[in-house]
Order: structure tokens, then C-alpha cells, then sequence
DNA sequence: CTTAGGG
DNA sequence: CCCTAAG
């Protein structure tokens, strides 16, 4: 039945966007919802999902432990919150852990969206992640590291934008949590995160309740190596005493931590210091939830609706992890070890966003729907999974055949994304255009060729590749980017997102075509029998041979035409002293020509609505005489 | 799709 | 040339 639901994730992911579904289905479901003030959940919007889902998807895919905190943590600050809405059905063995460390993230997540007022970083309504269904997701072939990005991409698919951000995060949390302090285990990650934990041992016994936010905090940094802004002294406070005791199941208040345990400071209970892990947190969540042990509300419905789905699969689905609980970090280590998977490396990327993102957390500068998110969404969109996936399997970004001044050549191939601005600050990845090579010789070629219109149509138009390999996450994915500004996640977009969209500039830069002087001609003439403004006529009647220029072309021939008119005229003098600035490389226009195009210029905008085109008959350029022309 | 404009 | 906003 695991693996079945595993197979199916992306399916029911689809299909379980409401969140009314009973946890029947082993499969783990986020959905986005928005809490609002009285703590009704609303489903997200499809932007907010959209941010979600980067945020999410970034989270899960690379990143590695401890830092989950962290990013719950921005999380909140943006004012939105992960919900996981535990119909457990654990899922596979594997899962359960995360499973369970999910469950108590949720909890505590809850918990912060139940107290709102505390901290002023809570705004009235936030975006929720609530997490429907258990999916089985390590069953799936993917293994740890695979996994979630699977599971994002079948999500993206969904436009109901299902949100898995909690497996990961609770796995990782798990993970720190379960990180003995000498843990030497061979993660990578985990020895980094280890160096980074300072002993601890001196929280051995600690009344949190006693602390100072401040005070909080430092413990926090000390606990997970990492500095905090959260304020919440609660939040705080179960961090870090989940941290230290490598469990979940963290009362909300009046706990005290002594020797990697749980105290109960209300003599609720005393919770094993799960060194098991995940594993065990399994354990620790349902001794929890025997005991009733959290006052919080919510924390019961959790675990109400938790635990009801896990009745059935109860012993099989837990992990047959002996419950041997050594209250020993040591202990922990080795049981980890033992685990095979829950092994991800974190990636540089992960690493700078998390660290970007602590900046700007830090910073104190809550991101406004405003502005930057624009880009920054746009940008991270790539990366988030058709690329991913490419990628993964090899570092090289699909191409296209493109033909450019009749050289068949490969691009790099990037589905048009987005329709908002347009980045600027993107590295050309023109370079890698042939195009460049090829122009010299096509606009020479095409110099001479001026009359052949037809010719090097070729590279005009950069057809539309149907991207078949993304397409179902690009309707899920790019699709929704081109929904306007939605105020993004998160702005660290630098690593990977700018490679996209220089790809994709450079794929549709049209080849550039020198504007010849039988062009011009053609154009000026066009404009004094239309009018200018009448590019499309224009176009379609004087330019009926020259199917790459465009009725904007004309436009901006034109433009440029008046341009330089008005300039050479008033310098015309000037330019003999100075020859240098004539540009060699562009066609020197006869000054007949621009005296025309002054003259019509001149017309154009004098009539005004006298759009009445002035009859040229004759060819030669002096022929206009505009009875206005005077005035220019 | 066309135009007009800014870049 | 590109990209957009307006029609």
C-alpha cells in the first residue's frame, strides 16, 4: 500500500487539495492555506501557493538540517506558516520520522499561529501549509535526496499547489534534533552542522521558562549554531529544547531540559530524549500523545486526527526501531548512523540561500509585496524544477536547433517564463550565440543583397519549441510565473536563477539586420505616401520583400532615422572636424535622404492629424517641397 | 495585432 | 533590437 501511494503522489497530491480528506490515503499532502485572524484557514491563492512552492520546494531540495529552523523561522517572519494537518497514516517506515518530526513542527507551528500578538513579526492573516496526508514518499524510487525534489515537481504540476515543505524540514529537523552533539556520522552536512553546535552541555539543565528572549535566543544559537531573530519565547523555547533533547514532543510551556530530557515543569510528563531519532521521535510523539501531554488546542487536534490514522498502521508502519532509548546523544549517533537514509547533502546553493535569507531576516526587512519579489521569483522559478531535474542528470540546460544567418546551431533552450520585467542585470549568455560569428558575414552578404528580401528570414523568428519534456511542470510551474507580482518568499535568487534568463535572452535575440540604404529609402518613402505611423501599411506595401522587418522595425528605423537627421543637420559642419565620430559601421545616410526625413518628420508632426499622406510621386528626395516645411 | 515609447 | 503598455 506504501509504495502504491508512493507512485501515486503526484495524483493525490492533485487530489487531495482539500484538506477535508481524512488521512486514509498513506500519501503526505501540503496544502497552502491561508490562516487568517481567527485562525480559519482559507485556501491560498495561487500566488501565495506560488511563493510557497519556491520557498518549499527550495527547502526541501537542498536543504539540509538544522537549518530548517531557521527557515521556519523566516518562515514566520514573512508572516506566513507551515501547517501540517496530520491524518496520519504514517506512511512508510522510512517517512515516519519525518513524519512525526513533522508532526511536532506542526505543532509548534500551530502553536505560533495561535499566538499570534506575540510576536509582532505575525501579521493578521498568514499562508499555511497544511499538510493533508502522509505520502510515502520514501518509498518512492527516489531516494532521500531525490525525494522531495520528485515530490516538488509532481507538485507543481498541481495547480492546487500542494506543499510538501514540511517532510523536509521535519526530516531535517529531525535530524538536528537527533544530532548528538558528538555525532561523527559520515553526512557531510551533519558533520558541518556538528562543528557548528556548540556544546550544549551547558543547557544540560536549563529552566528555559526562566529566560530572556535574549537569553532564548543565544541558547538557540548555541543549541543549533545559528543565530535567530524570532522573538517568541515560546518558539524559542521548544527550538531549543527539542534541539537538546532531540525530541519533538516539546511541551509549550514550563518544560525544563535536563540532561537531553524533558522536564515537565507542570509534572506533565517526562519525555525520552529520543535519540532514535526520527525513529524514535516516532515513539516520543505517541507516548506524547498518550499522555495528553500538551495543554495547547491545537496540539490536540493534532494529535487527534494524528494518531487516528495511526492506529492502523501502527506497528507495522513504525519504525521496528527498538525503543531502547538512551537518553545518551551517543546513543543517537549510532542509531543514526545505522539509518541509511536521511542523507542529504546540503548543496552551496542551499547554503547561500539560507544565509541570504538569514540576511535578510536579520536585516530586519521583511520583504514588501512590492518589488524586488517580482525578479526574484521569476528568477528562482527555474530552478525549481524542470531544471532541477536536468540538472541532475547531467549539468546541461536543453537546447534548441536554431537556425542563425543560415547556420544550424544548438542553443540553450529555456521556455519563456515570465512576461514581467524583464531582468537587466543578467550576464549576457549571448556569447554563446553564434549568431556573433555569423553576423559579420550574413549582413555583408545581406549588403549586397539588399533586394533579395527573402533571404536570412531564417533567423527572424525563433520558433516555439514545445517544450514536451517540461511541460507538466511548466504548466504547474512557468505557467503561474507569469502571474504578476506575488510577492515572493524569499529574494535569494542569485545562485541559480539568473543562468535562465540569459539563456533564454539569448535564444531570442533576433539577428541583427544592418537597415541597408535601399531600405531606408524604401522607408522614407513609405512614410511620406502613409504617414508615419503607418508601420503595418507601410510594411505590408513597401516592404513587402523584406519579410524580417517588422512594422516596429519601421518604427524604430524611422526613429532613429529623425534622430540622426536632427543631429547631422545641426552638426553637419561639426562632423567634418570631427569625422571620428561618424560611426564607421553604419551606413553612412545620404543627406538628401535625411533632409527628407527632417522634412517629413517635420510634416508629421505639424499636421498632426493631417495624417493626410503627402503625395510624392517622384522619387527624388527634393521633391518635397512641404509647403510647411519651413518650419521643421 | 498595432503603435508608441523606453531601454 | 527588446519589451511593454495601450489601444
Amino acid at each position: 500500500m506504501e509504495v502504491g501511494g508512493s507512485q501515486d503522489v503526484l495524483e493525490n497530491k492533485n487530489e487531495e487539495n482539500d484538506f477535508e480528506k481524512n488521512g486514509s490515503s498513506d500519501p503526505v499532502v501540503y496544502q497552502l492555506v491561508r490562516v487568517e485572524c481567527d485562525g480559519t484557514l482559507v485556501p491560498a491563492t495561487d500566488d501565495e501557493v506560488l511563493q510557497f512552492e519556491h520557498f518549499l520546494h527550495d527547502e526541501k531540495v537542498d536543504l539540509p538540517s538544522i537549518e530548517d529552523e531557521g527557515h521556519v523561522e523566516e518562515f514566520f517572519t514573512k508572516d506566513c506558516m507551515l501547517l501540517k494537518k496530520p491524518d496520519l497514516e504514517a506512511g512508510s517506515s522510512k517517512l515516519e520520522t519525518t513524519e512525526v518530526q513533522t508532526q511536532k513542527l506542526d505543532a509548534d507551528l500551530e502553536e505560533d499561529r495561535v499566538r499570534p500578538s506575540d510576536d509582532p513579526l505575525h501579521l493578521p492573516s498568514k499562508c499555511t501549509v497544511v499538510h493533508n496526508q502522509q505520502i510515502d514518499i520514501l518509498n518512492t524510487e527516489q531516494q532521500d535526496n531525490n525525494i522531495f525534489q520528485q515530490d516538488n515537481a509532481s507538485t507543481k504540476t498541481t495547480k492546487s499547489t500542494v506543499l510538501n515543505y514540511s517532510c523536509s524540514a521535519e526530516k531535517e529537523k529531525a535530524d538536528a534534533c537527533s544530532r548528538p552533539v558528538n555525532d561523527t556520522s559520515t553526512r557531510p552536512f551533519v558533520s558541518e552542522v556538528t562543528s557548528s553546535v556548540p556544546d550544549f552541555s551547558i543547557l544540560r539543565e536549563v529552566c528555559l521558562d526562566n529566560l530572556t528572549i535574549r537569553e532564548l535566543q543565544e541558547a538557540f544559537r548555541a543549541t543549533f549554531g545559528r543565530q535567530t531573530t524570532v522573538k517568541d519565547k515560546l518558539w524559542l523555547k521548544r527550538q531549543i529544547t527539542m534541539g537538546l533533547t532531540n525530541s519533538c514532543g516539546v511541551p509549550n510551556s514550563g518544560c525544563v531540559v535536563k540532561d537531553y530530557k524533558i522536564v515537565g515543569k507542570d509534572a506533565k510528563q517526562e519525555i525520552p530524549a529520543t535519540e532514535g531519532v526520527p525513529k524514535v521521535e516516532l515513539e516520543a510523539t505517541s507516548l506524547a500523545r498518550d499522555q495528553a501531554l500538551d495543554t495547547g488546542n491545537e496540539r490536540d487536534l493534532l494529535s487527534s486526527s494524528y494518531y487516528h490514522g495511526e492506529d492502523q498502521q501502527g506497528s507495522s508502519k513504525r519504525l521496528k526501531r527498538v525503543p531502547t532509548d538512551n537518553d545518551e546523544p551517543q546513543g543517537t549517533l549510532l542509531a543514526e548512523q545505522g539509518t541509511a537514509k536521511r542523507i542529504r547533502k546540503p548543496t552551496k546553493r542551499y547554503i547561500e540561500e539560507l544565509s541570504d535569507i538569514e540576511t535578510n531576516d536579520s536585516t530586519g526587512k521583511l520583504f514588501s509585496p512590492g518589488k524586488r519579489p517580482a525578479h526574484d521569483e521569476v528568477l528562482r522559478k527555474p530552478r525549481v524544477t524542470p531544471f532541477r531535474e536536468i540538472d541532475s542528470l547531467s549539468t546541461t540546460y536543453p537546447t534548441r536547433k536554431d537556425t542563425l544567418g543560415g547556420f544550424s546551431v544548438h542553443v540553450p533552450y529555456v521556455p519563456r517564463m515570465r512576461r514581467g520585467r524583464p531582468r537587466r542585470d543578467f550576464i549576457p549568455f549571448l556569447d554563446h550565440e553564434p549568431s556573433v560569428e555569423c553576423t559579420e558575414v550574413q549582413t555583408a552578404v545581406e549588403m549586397m543583397l539588399e533586394k533579395d528580401g527573402e533571404q536570412g528570414n531564417h533567423a527572424s523568428k525563433a520558433v516555439e519549441v514545445p517544450l514536451t519534456k517540461n511541460a507538466e511542470k511548466k504548466g504547474g510551474h512557468i505557467e503561474t510565473t507569469d502571474s504578476k507580482e506575488v510577492q515572493t518568499v524569499q529574494a535569494n535568487d542569485f545562485c541559480s536563477a539568473d543562468a535562465i534568463p540569459k539563456i533564454k535572452r539569448g535564444l531570442k535575440r533576433k539577428h541583427h539586420r544592418a537597415w541597408t540604404l535601399c531600405e531606408v529609402l524604401k522607408l522614407v518613402d513609405g512614410v511620406a505616401r502613409y504617414g508615419a505611423g503607418k508601420w503595418s501599411e507601410i510594411r505590408r506595401l513597401a516592404f513587402a520583400s523584406y519579410s524580417y522587418r517588422t512594422s516596429v522595425d519601421l518604427k524604430d528605423k524611422w526613429r532613429n532615422l529623425i534622430r540622426t537627421a536632427s543631429q547631422t543637420q545641426l552638426h553637419t559642419e561639426k562632423d567634418r572636424a570631427c569625422p571620428r565620430k561618424n560611426n564607421p559601421y553604419t551606413i553612412p545616410i545620404p543627406p538628401s535622404i535625411l533632409l527628407r526625413v527632417k522634412e517629413l518628420a517635420g510634416l508629421q508632426s505639424q499636421a498632426g492629424d493631417l495624417v493626410v499622406p503627402i503625395k510624392l510621386s517622384g522619387q527624388s528626395s527634393k521633391v518635397v517641397q512641404g509647403k510647411r516645411s519651413g518650419f521643421l
